[in-house]
DNA sequence: GTGAGCTATTTTTTCGAAAATATCCATTTG
DNA sequence: CAAATGGATATTTTCGAAAAAATAGCTCAC
């Protein structure tokens, strides 16, 4: 049991305390988004306490919450499962992301001040790094770009004051998020995202929401579409 | 929904038992609901387990379910609220269900059969008759008129075949059902419903998809313009 | 051979208590 | 007097085991 150690860390900076379920969700939710927990597995307690070293309560906690966003299931008495991926859902989950990613990004950029101007420079500049070393292996599903990219278009729709529309689109982005690692390694070509988020950067700057609108939907179009093609080649 | 039926049937297969999880968080969401349980009320552990006679783990499960639906806030370490409410929020939910709900409501016209319009039709019935006995009280907030309006307002969507759509949806709704409630003390003018009710009907039946949409923005907002007035007289 | 019923086993769910953390309040200290 | 200290109390969180339910395996009747 880590406790002892845990809490030997906790006395030194006693402000940080995540709780154990919080720990367990942001693991699981991980394993889950790259696959190495995959869609139809079951999500034993017995395997999973002895395998990440959480009791009972917080594997729990941290299943129920993972249902709610979609990435697992639960029957009544029957347990867990990692969610299953299937076209329709992908096709669902585009479609509206399609719809309100655009949104969020016309609020963010009608409302977002200097301090988000600077924020998205940097997000940008920190994503773009990263892709230039990550663009000789392509087809790495590199942990440190999915982060990077995630922030890049977090920061791009924070100036949006709809706290429950940046909700539903963290939601959305997260359940695609599953779909691209499940596809990544049998991903082949990679088009240049750099210049896409680039146009998006420029069109976000010069305040202009038609064509940011625009180049948001195209992009995760062009996204989805390539998902649904390396999908394909599996089956 | 065939709620009854449903459970009648589990009656004589006695197989299907629900958990005391799950018992709590339809209890819970109730009450908070229907503002038992007010904004701000801090729900501890040791009240809840010795009124509703459940231990911890379950009520922690029904409390992180809360929280994902918006009715709870948790913060760690500090236990579970019920979730503040704001003119800003009850905003923000109002335009999301203005955009999301006629859409869904198109696509349930589009692609509703025969068994949707009967049991469009039979959901109406119910709610007219109870808004009917219900008419003379108007300011009590009736638990079966809740019950029969939600359930019509779904039914006329339930053709839709975008299952996150619908999800998120049912969550705005459920949502702004609590302002309902919470304002419902207070409310004074009762407006003819009945009728907003039967032109969406009719809409939905003649396959006017348009005029549909348009009448469904215009009761949500008819309906949080008066909760925001309800709400106002408050304060 | 098939399938209904029964038992053993596995797995989920729940409980009661212990551990960890926060909160409160009195007291001290600068 | 304000802020820091420390200990008592309240509360949340986690654990380990018991209870409840599902599943698998087996027997036996037909």
């Amino acid at each position: 049991m880590q406790t002892n150690e845990l809490s030997k860390s906790r006395e030194r900076a006693p402000k940080i305390r995540s709780t154990r379920a919080d720990d367990a969700y942001r693991i699981l939710r991980e394993e889950i988004l790259r696959g190495a927990l995959p869609p139809g597995y079951k999500l034993k307690f017995d395997t999973l306490q002895t395998e990440l070293g959480y009791s009972a309560s917080p594997l729990r906690e941290a299943l129920t919450r993972l249902t709610s966003d979609g990435l697992v299931t639960s029957e009544q008495h029957r347990g867990f499962t990692v969610a299953e991926i299937s076209y329709d859902e992908l096709e669902d989950i585009t479609r509206l992301r399609c719809l309100l990613e655009p949104l969020a990004l016309r609020e963010s950029i009608q409302e977002g001040d200097d301090g988000w101007e600077a924020d998205l420079l940097a997000a940008f500049h920190r994503l773009s790094k990263i892709e230039e070393s990550v663009g000789a292996e392509p087809n790495v599903p590199d942990n440190n770009w999915a982060h990077w990219h995630k922030n890049f278009h977090e920061v791009l729709v924070a100036a949006c004051s709809s706290v429950k529309l940046l909700q539903i689109r963290s939601n959305l982005f997260e359940q695609s998020e599953r779909y691209r690692f499940l596809s990544a390694a049998r991903r082949t070509t990679n088009r240049d995202k750099l210049s896409e988020h680039k146009k998006l950067v420029d069109a976000a700057l010069n305040r202009d929401a038609d064509k940011a609108a625009k180049l948001m939907e195209r992009h995760i179009m062009l996204t989805a579409d390539h998902l649904i093609d390396a999908l394909k080649k599996e089956s």
